[in-house]
DNA sequence: CTCAATTTTCAACATGTTGTTTAGTAACAT
DNA sequence: ATGTTACTAAACAACATGTTGAAAATTGAG
């Protein structure tokens, strides 16, 4: 009995790792069972024992991920004291989140990158990006502030642009272009300003 | 000929159009040729007439889209003067951005909303939002002073976070967690302290 | 060890989608 | 009229999907 649960998840973790190591060379989509099945030496018909489709595999993938995550955040969280300060709350869950992402960055390699299709977001933000960056190189002493790669400074504020977008639509445009532009620049502030 | 060449792109412009209908019910990688030549009234064979495939017709869209976002962007550069500020052109930028999202929003809300797949980073974000969410909301002082909506606030920071990560793997992990926290850090500031 | 029950695997099937092709039609231009 | 262009209709092979019934492997009971 015991050691049918461990075929069984042997044979589910097979098809995971298969899985992932097929995503590193094609996209999600174009991704077939076959092609998952064929690299796992398995029968077609077993990938559906253990999994309703391609979906679904991802889906309990990616749980575990978020899971994991979860966790990681709770450890965190337990150990502040009424003392910590907001500033310096930020900066652990930054390091926190950052060192989980670490870990798991094989994974997340993966899943950040396809660029298979779906990847909406990451073509956004490529257009956006490149008009940005041309208005800011135009400035001499941007440059030279600069602390930091300048693809870090876009990537976060375009997609930090992009958060306040989708949560906009998703509200069905409930303030003005001028509200949220202001909006922007107050939650900058905001973080700021928290000491 | 003129004729000719207005039912060529009136046929297209019918396809493209039925296709955006179709979206708004079913995830993108749901819907089949037949469907959406099934709407438009036409036959199956006339679509690849006009589009190598599925993924073809979503990028000739999205490229029309792109390329006005980069007209919109372009349009307000043009009257920068050496006289401008940063902060003003900032405030400029956003405001030009949302007024385009504001514009095409119809499209972006189907875009933007897919979660058929591929909408990774929305589940990624959610996850990690709403760990954020609960951290924020025990600390008392912190709903007070919010001038805006937490689910801005919960979306700006968890997309900016979100570029970060994809930045920071897509180069293979350049800098260390505590780097890339202090780069989050940095950039708040950098942004902020800009006159 | 043996064997029946249970679990896992597999080959074959029906179904549906894709992209291509063929032949034919209708509208227009020269 | 003749040729060109845009579309239609129908058929095609190739391939992917999810299901099923039979076979094989693994287990615990006797």
């Amino acid at each position: 009995m015991s050691i049918y649960i461990e075929k069984n998840r042997r044979t589910k973790q097979l098809i995971q790792k298969s899985f992932m190591l097929i995503l590193e060379k094609k996209s999600f989509e174009s991704i077939t069972i076959g092609d998952i099945t064929k690299a796992a030496k398995i029968n077609r018909g077993t990938f559906y024992l253990h999994f309703k489709d391609k979906y679904d595999l991802l889906e309990q993938i990616e749980q575990q991920l978020f899971s994991d995550l979860g966790t990681h955040i709770d450890d965190l969280q337990s150990q502040y004291s009424s003392t910590s300060t907001f500033k310096k709350e930020q900066e652990d869950l930054a390091v926190t989140l950052f060192q989980f992402i670490e870990i798991h960055s094989p994974m997340l390699r993966i899943f950040l990158s396809d660029r298979g299709r779906a990847g909406f977001h990451i073509r956004f933000r490529d257009a956006f990006s490149k008009k940005v960056r041309l208005n800011l190189e135009k400035n001499e002493t941007f440059n030279e502030r600069l602390k930091f790669p300048i693809e870090y400074f876009l990537s976060f504020i375009t997609s930090a642009f992009l958060g306040l977008i989708e949560q906009w639509v998703q509200n069905g445009l409930d303030k003005t272009p001028q509200e949220m532009a202001m909006l922007y620049i107050d939650i900058i502030s905001f973080i700021q300003n928290k000491e």
